[in-house]
DNA sequence: ATAAACAAGACCAAAATAGTCTTGTTTATG
DNA sequence: CATAAACAAGACTATTTTGGTCTTGTTTAT
């Protein structure tokens, strides 16, 4: 299974948080609060998010998080390189060091950037505010129970 | 990053191996050595192939393994199921006994499928022999210098 | 009967991840 | 100016996951 980082799923919710008090400075308690995690960890997933400019803070008291940009600029692959860097199935080469220990092993190599820029591109194509309105990904086909008139059918 | 386990890496590995002689059945410790691991470890990998039905095995002595089919039909995606499980990213939700602790935060749920579904397809697109002769997937363009004629820019 | 191979799972080690804690800096307010 | 509330940064620990090894058992050709 590839999966999220557990941060990258805090991540998401934080933001999400972000999104539904629009224009509010949030400290990172509150967020903590609304996402039901605890202040460390909002802190700790926050630095991640200004650093990546996704979010922006305000020190002092009164001080607190506000979202950056609106979340229909965010994408998924935003959050998830804010968090867990590069996007990028590897194989065979883990870093740059060491090419390949295997002669046999690296038929393979250009493939995987047309691996990676697919899923990218999948990630790059869902914002959060799609995320968090699901309704916006599914516009009335899909799901439908099937004796329902489908506007066109594939 | 996203990262493959490297026992996914490993099993490439393995079936590269494996396509580079077909028709021979191979002893884990010859594959082993082929592809610079050790015997133990490709056991451990040819187990989930052999579950996953890409490869055959046959016990005995003069036993060993081959691909239980061609590699043109092995998808990146059947490699990665095999020995990760199911291809998903997750968020929110881990497992399904605990649907979400957050009750703010299961504004999203549906488009997880979408984006999941889309990086299936990518790595469905691939096969093990496109990874092994990365000339198919790159018919002529890209790559290529800006000077050279291209057949139809994009 | 023996040796060479796979089968299966237990088990340990190492690495990555998550989470906490401490210390420091900024800023509004009385 | 002192204080309290907030972010900033990083060290540190614990937990979880992953990787790798080892042992025991089963199959099969010679």
């Amino acid at each position: 299974m590839l999966r999220l980082n557990r941060m990258t799923d805090y991540a998401i919710l934080v933001l999400g948080v972000l999104h539904s008090r629009p224009g509010q400075l949030l400290s990172s308690a509150q967020i903590a609060q609304h996402a039901q995690l605890t202040q460390a960890t909002v802190a700790k997933t926050s630095k991640a998010l200004v650093a990546a400019g996704l979010i922006t803070t305000m020190r002092g008291t009164k001080g607190g998080c506000e979202l950056a940009i609106p979340a229909s600029k965010i994408s998924i692959a935003d959050v998830i390189e804010a968090i867990e860097g590069p996007i990028a199935l590897t194989a065979c080469v883990e870093g740059a060091d060491e090419p390949c220990s295997v002669q046999q092993g690296c038929f393979m190599s250009g493939s995987w950037n047309q691996i990676n820029g697919a899923i990218r591109s999948a990630l790059d194509g869902v914002s959060l505010s799609d995320l968090f309105n699901p309704t916006n990904l599914f516009p009335a086909s899909m799901e439908m129970p099937k004796h329902t008139e489908t506007p066109s059918q594939t």
